[in-house]
Formats: C-alpha cells, sequence, structure tokens
DNA sequence: CCCCTCTCCTGATCGC
DNA sequence: TGCGATCAGGAGAGGG
C-alpha cells in the first residue's frame, strides 16, 4: 500500500521522467480522481496542458508535479491502489483502471491507474508554508513528514498532546504524515512501545524512539523500494517494492516475533489491524472503571 | 475542539 | 463449482 517509502519510490521515478517534459495533450476523463477540482477535468486541462514540468516534490503521502512558470502544483495522491505508470508504448484505449494520461513532448505517456478510486488528483496553486517551503495549498492541512530534517519536537509534541492511541495517532496525517498502517506497526514493535497507550502517556524518550523509528524503517523501506503485498502498488516501471520480506510484525499474526519467539497478534485498534509483540510492547490494560 | 464511526471502492478470499 | 459475505485501508464527512 503507498504509503511515505512507496510514495517516494513513485516520486523519484517521475523526477526522473519527467521534470522539463511538457505535457502536450491529456486524454480520458478523470472520473472520481478527479472529483476534488471544483471544475473537474477542466481545470486539469486548463493548468496542464501545454505547461513544462518545472520539479515533482512530496510530504507525506501526497506528491504534486510543479508546473511551470511555478505558482500551480498538479496534485497526486495514490489512496490505496493508485499508480503513475510511465511507458512509451500503450494502446490507443485508457486501459482498464486507467482514468487519465498525459502524452509527454518525447513522446512517453504517463497513465494515471487506480482500481479502487481513493487516490485523486488535483490541481493546487502552491503557497507558503509555517518554515516558508512553497507547497500546494491542499497540503497545508498535513503536518511534515519524519523524513523532513526538523526537530523531533515536531512530531512528538502533538503525539504527546492526544489521549488517543498512539497507533492511531501515528495514523493521523495532522499530526504525523507518510505514516500508514504497515510502517506505524513496524515503528511500534521496533520502538517496544504497545500501540493501545494513549499519546499522552508517553515519555519524551518513549515519543522520540517512536518517531525515530518510523524514520528508520521507511528510510529500510525506501531502499528496497517500497512494500508490495500484490500488484497495487508498483514503480513507475511496473516493477513491486522487496521490502514485505522485511517486515517484522506487520500481517504476520501467529507467526514468532523476531525478537522474543512469542507469537504475534492482530488487534484491532481504531478501526483498523494492528500487529503487535505482546510481550515485546506491554501494555497495562487499565481496569474497568478506572479511567479518569 | 476532540475523537469516534461510517463511507467510498474493487478484487481476493472464505464459508457453505 | 458457484455464490454471497467479509475484509483490506487513506482520509474526509458527520455526529456526539
Amino acid at each position: 500500500m503507498p504509503e511515505l517509502p512507496e510514495v517516494e519510490t513513485v516520486r523519484q521515478g517521475l523526477q526522473d521522467k519527467l521534470t522539463d517534459r511538457i505535457v502536450t495533450q491529456i486524454l480520458g476523463e478523470g472520473g472520481r480522481l478527479v472529483r476534488h477540482n471544483p471544475q473537474g477535468m477542466h481545470d486539469l486541462y486548463a493548468h496542464v496542458e501545454g505547461n513544462r514540468i518545472v520539479d515533482v516534490q512530496r510530504r507525506g503521502k501526497s506528491m504534486w508535479l510543479v508546473l511551470g512558470p511555478g505558482d500551480i502544483a498538479f496534485v497526486i495522491h495514490l489512496g490505496m491502489s493508485g499508480q503513475v505508470r510511465v511507458r512509451t508504448r500503450t494502446a490507443a484505449e485508457l486501459a482498464r483502471h486507467e482514468h487519465v494520461r498525459f502524452v509527454l513532448d518525447n513522446g512517453k505517456k504517463v497513465s494515471f491507474v487506480d482500481q479502487r478510486t481513493f487516490g485523486h488528483l488535483t490541481v493546487s496553486p502552491l503557497t507558503e508554508d509555517e518554515s516558508g517551503r512553497k507547497v500546494p495549498e491542499q497540503v497545508l492541512t498535513l503536518a511534515p513528514d519524519p523524513l523532513e530534517e526538523l526537530p523531533l519536537s515536531t512530531w512528538t509534541a502533538p503525539l504527546r498532546r492526544t489521549r488517543r492511541a498512539v497507533k492511531t495517532a501515528l495514523l493521523d496525517q495532522k499530526l504525523v504524515s507518510g505514516i500508514g498502517n504497515i510502517y506505524a506497526d513496524e515503528a511500534l514493535f521496533a520502538a517496544g512501545v504497545a500501540g493501545q497507550r494513549p499519546g499522552v502517556s508517553l515519555s519524551e524518550a518513549e515519543a522520540e524512539a517512536i518517531v525515530g523509528a518510523a524514520r528508520d524503517v521507511m528510510i529500510a523501506a525506501l531502499h528496497r523500494r517500497g512494500t508490495s503485498f500484490d500488484a497495487l502498488y508498483v514503480d513507475t516501471e511496473g516493477n513491486p517494492g522487496s521490502f514485505s520480506s522485511s517486515l517484522q510484525v506487520y500481517s504476520r499474526a501467529g507467526r514468532a516475533c523476531p525478537k522474543c519467539g512469542s507469537a504475534i497478534r492482530r488487534i484491532v485498534l481504531g478501526g483498523r489491524s494492528h500487529f503487535h509483540c505482546p510481550s515485546c510492547q506491554p501494555w497495562d490494560q487499565p481496569s474497568v472503571g478506572l479511567k479518569d
């Protein structure tokens, strides 16, 4: 599933293949992928067609093409199953689940493919965030991601302020961006912290361990070009990532914990699967009736 | 403001 | 073999 390492893998492919190219033609109606544009596909045609791609940037799980002369961004969010494929040979007709295609001035085609259509494509003006970085307006709601070079307190402070389970808080893109269900569980396991712990119960050292572990595991996953469980996540050339074989707990219920050998357990937390080692990530469940 | 639940969508998988 | 039910999950909407 596309979380930060998978999105960054795609971003690097796009930066390599799209920078300095001009979008000469757009094919397709966009379907649900363009639902957030006030004027639907019209926005895309007006702002993208005929324009040069100056750069490709990312924050968290959102990435964007900076369009010349530099004040408009084409934002890409892959959702659950989005893919961006860059190819030379394509059929005239859009493939199944291919919703939009850009034709570039060098003849290459950029396909936006999304089976479940949880992703979206949006045109958004670039504006300055708190730190002075130019980001699309819609990205202003995202917290920085752990690969940005900022003080750890950028992420530990909000995590330690919420009463929600830290696992759930890690998935909140307004607190820390880029982390999804896989890397949240992997980071909590690496840090040895139970996901059920309320954010406010964490010490600064524990919160720093979690954020540091999230950064480490996402960098390791990036080196392996991401995690692919099925054909839903592939890079711009259609190749899967290989990090799934390095996962320690995610999707491994019943298997042995790599640290202690206990059986890994799956519970539901905040409506999502949470995989963890009950002995390496101990949690004293509060007695009923004693909260507050 | 905070936090929880529901919802969107498709395809894989499971039980009968 | 087939069919319906269930599950997966990013993120916004709506409600308490």
